[in-house]
DNA sequence: TTGTAAGCGTTATCAA
DNA sequence: TTGATAACGCTTACAA
């Protein structure tokens, strides 16, 4: 069985090869009967058209790329496994494929966005981790080269498609969750401010506490990410906190660490419902990865007709609730 | 500045198109002065082949493709993903793209490969979880289609190219580990007898007992991957035991948790070295996946080349030691 | 509604 | 050592 190819399929059928690329590209365009025909042909040849052939001619690759980034942590690196692993299902029926590229910095980034596109033509870009000042959109944006984000555009103005997870609504959530039942005192364990998701997550607890009038001035500390140094900072707060909302389930855990020294009994909220928050009965906030990539190719195909306007997505995280015990 | 093809290459170095092909392809039948030359245009133009042409030419498309899984149990998941992370960090210096895919079953898979090898071309596959009669592995085999595998032909016969962990040597060091920190009754917790990694993982802790002296018959338990289950497992072990091998961090979680509920203290050490073993503090058999992925990219040159006979590497995993402290 | 012709950018073949 | 020519398989005009 040799290479089936378009010509293959008009002899099999009778028709001219213009045909057959017009039932598969513009069938309206083709007698009924002539178009039953021609599909009977390509299923029983089982011919599939060749993607470099098509690309060639038309400029697009059908391929989309996503960046894969270490595991930073350990702790939170499952976030993106499991948003890719939603986009190249998500990808697949929108006959998109999804392909990998790593890059240490934002600049080796765009180095290898020049590469990827002169050399495979990639159709889009899906971006995760944006940031403040981020120089990935504006070089892609200045290009016309399509893209969206998971994450919004922190501090730039909303000119290109993005998803997001509504972050102040997950640490609200979690807060409301602690005021319902019966805490009083409730500590926020964060990020140092600047970064756009820390920022939004103490926002949703702070907020939530002003609308209840319960007070949490003084209430909240801040640290970078990791089990240690959450345990470090959350030391002085658990004299004046009964539970705390947390940025991440590493500062989680690393306050569960510090509470059960401490002997201090104290309720703890985690943020992102890792592996690890399964693994221990930490409850947490969940983010619906799955969904978000799916509405990331949604948006995609947007973007990509050059049709429709910029759209923005805010998906609703869910509070996964777990006894906190330890192990 | 619009597309730089070979053609815009040559004009500017003033030879033809095929010699600036040559340039690329063959230097060596180019002369020195001729190919600087060349070189300097394409440097200037910031030329870069076109894949698609390429592909269309030659028939290969210098992408290799992989399955992303979804995070099972969350906590073993992220295994895969280091292992992606080293595959396409690995594959760009070797002129290859990682392309994903997802599939429900091996069936399935397969039918993805169909797809993929005709309208894509793809060079070759990676598969991981390599399982007893893997209906994938004879399929690309039987067609000619290269690949390698990040785990062993469990049972078949070694007629591709594979790179494993040594899983026996991993409980092996591990077990010897608490040989030599003073225990004597160390028991294994594993999954039901079958699997091929699963039954490696409990060699490696008999066989090194045995070689010790010390009895090991009877100490021994086995059920389904995950915490719940372990610790429901390990329950009557534990008053036999001081401490436990275990074949995965979900089992290992699950006879912590049983340990520290029946009040009997029990060494405890997992395998995988997953973020949440990280987390809680708990002993790991490491597997060494970035070199993994490094050594799968090296096969796969000798595979496409079809120069090669097929190869076969073992690699050593380390035991990562920590404080089996809870949280 | 269908067919013809041209060309996308590259490399393999062959001749100069 | 270099250059001309012909594919590779497809789609987009345009003509029938």
């Amino acid at each position: 069985m040799s290479k089936v190819t378009i010509a293959t399929v008009a002899e099999r059928a009778g028709v001219s090869r213009q045909t057959v690329s017009n039932v598969l590209n513009t069938p309206q365009v083709v007698r009924e009967e002539t178009r039953e025909r021609v599909l009977e042909a390509i299923a029983a040849l089982g011919y599939r058209a060749s993607q470099a052939a098509r690309q060639m001619r038309t400029g697009r690759s059908r391929l989309i790329a996503v960046r894969i980034e270490p595991a930073r942590d350990g702790i939170n690196g499952s976030v993106l496994d499991r948003f890719l692993h939603g986009l190249t299902d998500a990808a697949a029926p929108a006959g998109y494929r999804v392909m990998l590229y790593t890059a240490t910095d934002d600049t080796d980034e765009i180095a290898t966005y020049e590469n990827l596109l002169t050399s495979y033509d990639l159709d889009a870009f899906v971006l995760t981790s944006t940031h403040h000042g981020d120089a990935r959109t504006s070089w892609l944006a200045e290009r016309g080269v399509p893209f969206v984000t998971f994450g919004r555009p922190w501090g730039a103005p909303d000119t290109h498609s993005w998803v997001d997870v509504d972050n102040a609504a997950g640490t609200a959530m979690a807060t409301r969750h602690l005021l319902d039942t019966g805490h009083r005192r409730i500590g926020f364990l964060g990020w140092p401010p600047g970064s756009g998701v820390g920022d939004a997550r103490r926002d949703g607890w702070a907020s939530t506490l002003a609308a209840a009038g319960v007070p949490g001035t003084g209430l909240d500390a801040a640290t970078e990410d990791g089990i240690e140094s959450g345990a470090a900072a959350v030391t002085d707060l658990l004299a004046s906190v009964d539970a705390l909302v947390c940025a991440s389930d590493s500062l989680a855990l690393g306050a569960l660490r510090a509470a059960r020294e401490s002997g201090r009994p104290c309720t703890v909220i985690g943020f992102d419902d890792t592996a690890v928050a399964q693994a221990v009965g930490l409850s947490s906030v969940s983010q619906p990865l799955t969904q978000a990539a799916a509405r990331c190719i949604d948006l995609l195909a947007g973007v990509l007709d050059r049709s429709a306007a910029p759209r923005q997505l805010l998906l609703e995280p869910s509070l996964v609730l777990r006894q906190s015990a330890a192990i």
